[in-house]
DNA sequence: GATAAATCTATTTTT
DNA sequence: TAGATTTATC
């Protein structure tokens, strides 16, 4: 910097480590932000530097980011910035700048540039027509498995000939490598595209034609990364073939924050990060502008039980931030839980608190009816991020898929999902002749369904039906040229009978599919034609609906990340919920390191108060059984914390009913009865005059005979004999001699 | 091809 | 327990 040059404001209103994070422009440089230290800022901002300065044209940077939202967001607040909006940017998803660029050479790897992206209805159905055809058996050997197995090493940036033997041994004897190359090869020859495809061929393209990522060196001078702890293998493949020529990639991150590793995310890649960049800069991002000091000394003790962290301090940035302490609230069950926050939020609403501003944040999706159901007795507005989203549901795809047929006659995928949609008497019988021509002569199905209607190899009625659908459809193309895409689609709608079919239907969501399909045509009008509609509903699968309303916010913390609230509840810390027994079932030490993870982006997520809590009973698939208090609150740092409730657990940890009340047989099995508050408080008996140790035998009402593995304060392990290991309250064990 | 019965299966899900 | 999905039956 010269001697005195002005700043502009856009620099000034940042702090220190922010301005370094914006500033070093050139060579590799990974920020290390912490929760509310200003990440998008600097994402933001730097993009914008970039364009101020001339570094670069806005077509000469590459933005990448994972969802939608940030993407949206990153444009908005760059145009705020640099005060006109940004044209010609490649901002964008992952998925969707893959996409934009395949097209490009999509002849590369045996697709056109009119490929389909397949929904993951789509991806299924193909895939189980390919292990059909295989003769696999469907019983022993469900497609879900597979599927998941062909995305692990999609993410993986594999294609079937990367695949070494010694990985595929678990799946129908060895034979998942085959189906996956079947599988390709049927994508292939629909033109077809899933989205681990749209990552994997982009990245064999870059490896195996040098002129073509020469070319794309030529274009991107600057490479920026959002949520980089979350990327995998395959996006940090294609990152470092892109960033190989100018080395100016800046990728921002949080490894605390990493929560997918099961969606393939690689905590890795940012932990590498300057291994795989060498001379790398890293800046962190310390300052919180956004909790209280102890919401953020809580956070932060409670992930410092991780190993294998960067390391990063979360410092309070804001002048304010003194405040509460986090409370944690320990229940009979999970009524009461459900009533206790119930009974919180009320009281913050009576002294004014936006409901916009509290959120309840829960471990798994099935714990939100709880909750709705006491917000729903209370008469609070509640909303839940994250359900079933639009381009989800069963009526917009059949829409979607009458529209991709229109699109592209060659779709088979769509055309078999409309063809009997609604009942036309094309059944099983008729498609199975479509199928036959279509695979003897190599053509589409609905090509072949024109064959068989000329071929009479058809009854009458299925005839008729068949030959009227193939018509309309030669008839809508034509509207398509002559009336635009909104009017035609709302023409084939109802031409076909499908807006009929639900306006006949009684169930109680008929209304609301009949609305949904007005909404679909409304959206169609927002695009200029049919193929731009349905590339973005392929890559934007989001409802952007009903937001409005000051409402209080109910999701998963998964959905959360990113967010921020005034008051946040974090309910069901238990052991065996949060942490979830399958994430430590599945990942071990590492699955519960990003449990803890996932803790601390909940409590990051509250900027005033945040209130844990946790049942000693709870219903799980019907059964009342009784689970122990998290271990992640005693790791949260006594001094920032107060302990509210029935049970005061830092000193009488809970002691729980005897075990009459849990399991399916007991006398008591339907419901702990709820008994007087307080009566089953302090009673801190030991449940055993000797404690129990490693190795002695015992019982457990639900889980029978079993020996202790190991012992620590009131809770054991216990290897049972008919049942997976697990950690109990010794109350409930019984010692067996 | 539609309905009823039986069976299965229950984290998280940015695109 | 609840729901989704598969299978059996008419």
């Amino acid at each position: 910097m010269s001697v005195a040059a002005p700043q502009p404001d856009y620099i000034t209103r940042l702090n220190a480590e922010q301005r370094e994070a914006v500033e070093t422009l050139d060579g590799p440089l990974l920020v290390l932000a912490g929760a509310g230290t200003g990440k998008t800022r600097v994402l933001t901002t730097r993009f914008a530097h970039l364009l101020m300065t001339q570094r670069a044209f806005p077509g000469q940077v590459l933005a990448v980011t994972f969802t939608n939202k940030a993407a949206r967001e990153m444009r908005e607040r760059v145009s705020a910035i640099i005060q006109r909006p940004v044209e010609g940017l490649w901002l964008g998803t992952f998925h969707a700048l893959c996409a934009r660029m395949l097209r490009r050479h999509a002849e590369l790897v045996g697709l056109t540039s009119a490929f389909t992206i397949l929904d993951t209805d789509d991806q299924m159905r193909l895939l189980k027509q390919v292990m059909d055809a295989a003769g696999i058996d469907a019983k022993r050997w469900p497609a879900q498995g597979l599927m998941a197995a062909i995305q692990r090493w999609k993410d993986r940036g594999l294609v079937p000939d990367r695949v070494t033997p010694a990985e595929d041994t678990d799946y129908a004897g060895g034979r998942a490598r085959a189906l996956y190359a079947a599988y390709q090869d049927r994508l292939k020859d629909l033109n077809c595209a899933d989205f681990g495809d749209l990552m994997l061929h982009m990245v064999e393209i870059l490896r195996s034609h040098p002129e073509v990522l020469a070319d794309w060196h030529r274009r991107f001078r600057y490479i920026l990364v959002d949520e980089y702890q979350d990327t995998n293998l395959v996006q940090y493949l294609w990152l470092r073939l892109l960033a190989q020529g100018h080395r100016n990639i800046c990728c921002v991150g949080d490894d605390d924050q990493s929560i997918y590793s099961w969606r393939g995310a690689e905590i890795e890649n940012i932990l590498r990060f300057e291994k795989d960049f060498p001379n790398a800069k890293v800046v962190r991002l310390e300052s919180n502008y956004r909790s209280t000091r102890p919401i953020l000394a809580a956070a932060s003790g409670l992930i410092a039980h991780n190993t294998g962290r960067l390391g990063k301090t979360l410092r309070a940035g804001r002048n304010d931030a003194e405040g509460e302490k986090v409370r944690v609230v320990s229940l009979w069950d999970s009524e009461e839980e459900a009533r206790m926050v119930g009974e919180r939020i009320e009281a913050a609403q009576r002294s004014g608190h936006p409901l916009a501003e509290i959120a309840i944040l829960v471990r798994a999706g099935f714990q939100t009816r709880a909750f709705e159901e006491r917000l729903i007795t209370l008469g609070v507005p509640y909303r839940v991020v994250g359900g079933l989203k639009f381009y989800e549901r069963a009526e917009i795809r059949d829409a979607m898929a009458y529209l991709r047929v229109l699109a592209q006659p060659s779709d088979d995928l769509a055309f078999e999902r409309i063809v009997n949609v609604p009942k036309r008497g094309l059944g099983d019988t008729a498609l199975r002749k479509m199928h036959e021509i279509a695979r003897a002569e190599r053509i589409p199905l609905s090509i072949a369904a024109g064959k068989l209607v000329q071929s009479g190899g058809l009854a009458g009625k299925a005839r008729a039906a068949l030959s009227e659908l193939l018509h309309g459809f030669a008839r809508w193309r034509e509207g398509l040229q002559r009336e635009g895409h909104v009017v035609t689609a709302a023409t084939l709608l109802d031409e076909t009978g499908y807006t009929e079919m639900w306006k006949q239907d009684k169930s109680p969501e008929a209304p609301g599919r009949l609305e949904n399909l007005k909404e679909f045509i409304r959206a169609l009008g927002e695009f200029e034609n049919l193929n731009g509609f349905l590339e973005h509903v392929a890559l934007v699968m989001e409802n952007d609906e009903n937001a409005q309303g000051d409402r209080l916010s109910l999701m998963t913390l998964h959905a959360a990340k990113g967010l921020e609230f005034d008051m946040v509840f974090l309910p069901g810390w238990e052991e065996g919920l949060f942490p979830h027994s399958r994430a430590m079932e599945e990942g071990g030490e590492r699955g519960l390191e990003e449990e803890r993870r996932l803790a601390y982006v909940g409590l990051t997520r509250a900027r005033k108060l945040a209130i844990v809590s946790c049942a000693a009973n709870r219903r799980v698939y019907g059964n009342w059984s009784s689970s122990i208090p998290s271990r992640f609150l005693d790791e949260l740092p006594v001094e920032h914390i107060q302990r509210e409730g029935s049970a005061g657990m830092a000193r009488n940890r809970v002691v729980d009913m005897p075990s009459v009340f849990t399991g399916t047989g007991g006398l008591m099995a339907r419901k702990p009865r709820t008994i007087e508050a307080g009566a089953w408080e302090v009673q801190a008996r030991p449940a055993h005059a000797q404690p129990l140790r490693i190795g002695e035998r015992v019982f457990h009402k639900k889980f029978g005979y079993g020996r202790v593995t190991a012992v620590e304060d009131n809770r054991v392990d216990v290897d049972f004999e008919k049942s997976d290991p697990k950690r109990v309250l010794d109350s409930f064990l019984e010692r067996v001699s």
